[in-house]
DNA sequence: ACAGCGCAATAACTTGGGTTATGATCATTA
DNA sequence: TAATGATCATAACCCAAGTTATTGCGCTGT
């Protein structure tokens, strides 16, 4: 059994946050966050210049937020969405016992509650997985753009498309592969992720993530996760070495997982 | 190992399927599935009297089609949608192994191919699981009911929420469940959904699938899937005969699945 | 009436992965 | 500098679930 992280201890963390100001542009790390989201949604359908003005101008308002803090709560609906500018977040849900599902891992330029946009309350939680800075967007703020922007429109459907193959991506992850393969398939679908945001290149990239947030991810137990990874090193296909990942094998690591990237 | 069904198998039924024409209204069966999909949009936002009919001259176009038959081929794009209208199919991933994992279950009222109507090609393949009904939307009369019946697109908006936070679920039942749990929770799943379109009633419904079948849903082998249903019957949960389900003690399903309707 | 087939049931055996526990390393903070 | 807490690594043990195989029932087609 994992340990059990009370709710309550998590969400304590809200408060601190929130009495932290949102920042007006530009953001420290700025420009590397312009790239992402434009350089994303430009990967789905081109972008004009304006487009990408008009993106810029969308997230104005940004917040460093430390590990593990409470994003949105399950049950929460709000005027705004969240975007991910910087780091790794991460939808899970939880069980009474306080064992964790992670649903989806969330790289700078996603976005975090489509549904707060539509006025739906969320089915799950979000919490950071490293120290992230946050992007807020207003509904309105989005609204008008997908209104004015009709390749933003396009590419955020798109972009919504890839979200949900993703989703049935893991459904098959987890219940027809092995734990080496699942390993082998989240790996190579965040460098192909990563890569699409300039966040990865030659194979490598920063995984801010601990064995326990792959692992629950992938449904295994922390121990296992750690076997999954020394046999990965042990073939020679990664080199995974404090937060830094290098994919030494990529043909090798895909033909494993049987990856194909044409979902993403 | 599950035997494997070479995919050219599969594919040889699909000629003759396809030289049986679509049938104008009213199908046999007609009256039920106008209710279902009905039914169904109806819970999400609630309909106008032009809606439903609107609804029924939809799906004028419909078709019976045999068991295991495959409705769309993965990486296959069309200017039509599929609707089910009676019976049940599934979306599914199969491995070079043969080995598949199911996605979602399809049942009446749900769109197959969303994907299909804004011009994309699928990740995956949707085969009917049972006998069916399906109907078939061109996408012009679709654009143009959404774009004249706000309450049908609204309506839609929603279950497409629904969809996703189903995936969502199903990801966390597989990672974090145990094989009964897991089974707990389909079952409870099938009977809310079912429910809402009308077929299911008093905690009883035609379950046309076999333990196979249950089982690429959940991740398990068909030898376990029959284990786990032993154990749901010795331990009074639930009834299952042929294909008929009875489930005794949904409150203690619940429980053991922890399950919470609202995510549908 | 019989053969053939799909499906459910169940036994026997194996294994992947969970659980618990213990050190080692390293960063943080007192 | 020492104490504390995370994280990674590994060993030992165990069980839930996979695998393989056999039986029996109830269809369906001939």
């Amino acid at each position: 059994m994992e340990p059990i992280i009370p709710v309550i201890e998590l969400n304590r963390e809200r408060p601190d946050t929130d009495r932290i100001p949102w920042h007006r542009a530009p953001a420290p790390d700025g420009s590397m966050f312009g790239c992402a989201l434009a350089r994303k949604l430009d990967a789905f359908g081109p972008l004009t210049e304006q487009d990408r003005s008009a993106l810029t101008g969308l997230t104005v308002y940004t917040r460093p937020v430390g590990r593990h803090v409470v994003l949105v709560e399950q049950d929460c609906a709000a005027d705004h969405a969240l975007i991910v500018f910087a780091g790794f977040a991460g939808r899970h849900k939880r069980r009474a016992s306080g064992r964790r599902q992670i649903l989806a891992y969330l790289i700078p330029g996603d976005l975090c509650d489509r549904g707060a946009l539509h006025g739906y309350p969320l089915d799950h939680a979000i919490e950071t997985l490293s120290h992230c800075r946050i992007a807020r967007v207003p509904r309105a703020a989005y609204l008008d753009l997908i209104e004015n922007h009709p390749g933003i429109a396009f590419a955020l459907q798109r972009a919504r498309l890839a979200e949900e193959a993703t989703g049935r991506e893991w459904i098959a992850n987890i219940g027809i592969r092995s734990g080496v393969e699942r390993a082998a398939h989240l790996l190579c679908e965040l460098l192909e992720r990563l890569g699409s945001i300039g966040q990865a290149s030659d194979g490598r990239f920063d995984l801010p993530l601990t064995q326990a947030d792959l692992a629950e991810a992938l449904g295994l137990s922390s121990v296992h996760m750690n076997r999954v990874l020394q046999t990965l090193r042990r073939d020679g296909m990664i080199a995974l070495q404090g937060r830094h990942l290098r994919i030494l094998a990529p043909r090798r690591l895909r033909q494993l997982a049987e990856f194909e990237a044409s979902y993403l």
